[in-house]
DNA sequence: GACCGTAGCACTAACAGTTAGCTTTTTGAA
DNA sequence: TTCAAAAAGCTAACTGTTAGTGCTACGGTC
């Protein structure tokens, strides 16, 4: 039983970051389109077919850490004070990751999201996943009780501040001009509720 | 100059509308994964170069209407009468649009695209343009001036009403569970613009 | 320490969507 | 009739992705 997970787990997570890392950085030398699967495979030394086996498709090498995305929203929402709030909770984070992702060392990165098609498209499918994840765990929450038609919607609002506020001339400003208006239709599931 | 549109364009048009009719009646017979570009193409007669100078994608093939659904939505917002209200239009226009695509005769097409993954994603990068569509409306309309942030903002939450609803067990229960919470969002645009 | 089942990885070859390059037909107008 | 442009066609490729198959190294067990 070895508490450091073994060699073989090792392993295989160097492989990964190996290829992640490769494919980001050809990604950002050469441009996206530019390089090829097949590239990105030589370049890490590993088989086409081994690529495929640690990320799903092309764009998921580039949204490689997405699940940390998804387990901070879900964290911000099971994991607060009892009694706390659930929509600044949820604003406090989003501002975070909202931050985290215009800072400038990842400029480079999104830049090259915003100016590629289908890495946009692909995001928005993994946006999609992360509002649904979101929902759950607001659906889940005991503390103020929605429906889970309410609290897939809240969800989907507080994802789409957070892409507001990605494309945003002052991404901070949208975050706060957004989350106003999710608090009030947050409020309206708990008016409907008390009634 | 021929004030009824030419020859050409009809001809055109007929083209296409023979490719987007073939191309589902294929996909309902024998499952969308199970037919290639190149069954449809053989089957409407025409080259597989046609048939993509006439549909960017495979996918686009099933979301061949999709522009009806994009201008109802903006008429909904520019075209109603003077001092009406505007998330009221846009509920009875989605609530329309809602019945219209959970209608019987519609059912096989939805089960085809929810079966299959590539047609979900496809389907939310559709919306996503159709929110833009619909802010860029809202941001043009002179009665409440909003900022591009907050139309921006009731755009998506508006599509969102959509997609949800199209999702749920209750169609037009969803509808007006959600829409209460986008007026609730609306009026806190108008307040602060009051302030 | 030897043994074995499994997981990771490799290789080839192919499939499917999509596009480039170029030719032929059709159309609308001079 | 003639001509330019639009539409349609064909061939051949490129690119992401997968199936099939086998080899190797690891981890737990006797």
């Amino acid at each position: 039983m070895t508490v450091p997970p073994g060699r073989r787990e090792r392993k295989k997570a160097a492989t990964r970051q190996r290829i992640a890392d490769t494919a980001l950085r050809l990604f950002l030398e050469r441009g996206y389109d530019a390089v090829g699967i097949r590239d990105v495979a030589a370049e890490a030394d590993v088989a086409v077919t081994t690529l495929f086996s640690h990320f799903a498709s092309k764009e998921a090498l580039v949204f490689e850490r997405d699940e940390d995305f998804e387990q901070r929203l879900t964290q911000a929402v099971t994991g607060r004070a009892p009694h706390e709030p659930l929509i600044p909770a949820l604003r406090e984070e989003i501002l975070a990751l909202v931050r985290h992702c215009t800072a400038d060392s990842a400029a480079p990165v999104w830049r090259m999201i915003d100016g590629s098609p289908a890495l946009r498209k692909y995001e928005e499918s993994v946006r999609l996943r992360h509002a649904e994840t979101l929902a759950a765990a607001i659906a889940g929450d005991p503390e103020p009780p929605v429906s889970a038609t309410a609290s897939r919607a809240i969800a989907r609002f507080v994802i789409d501040a957070y892409a507001l506020a990605r494309e945003a001339a002052d991404p901070e400003g949208a975050v706060d001009e957004v989350f106003p208006m999710i608090e009030a239709a947050w409020e309206v599931t708990r008016a409907s509720r008390r009634a």
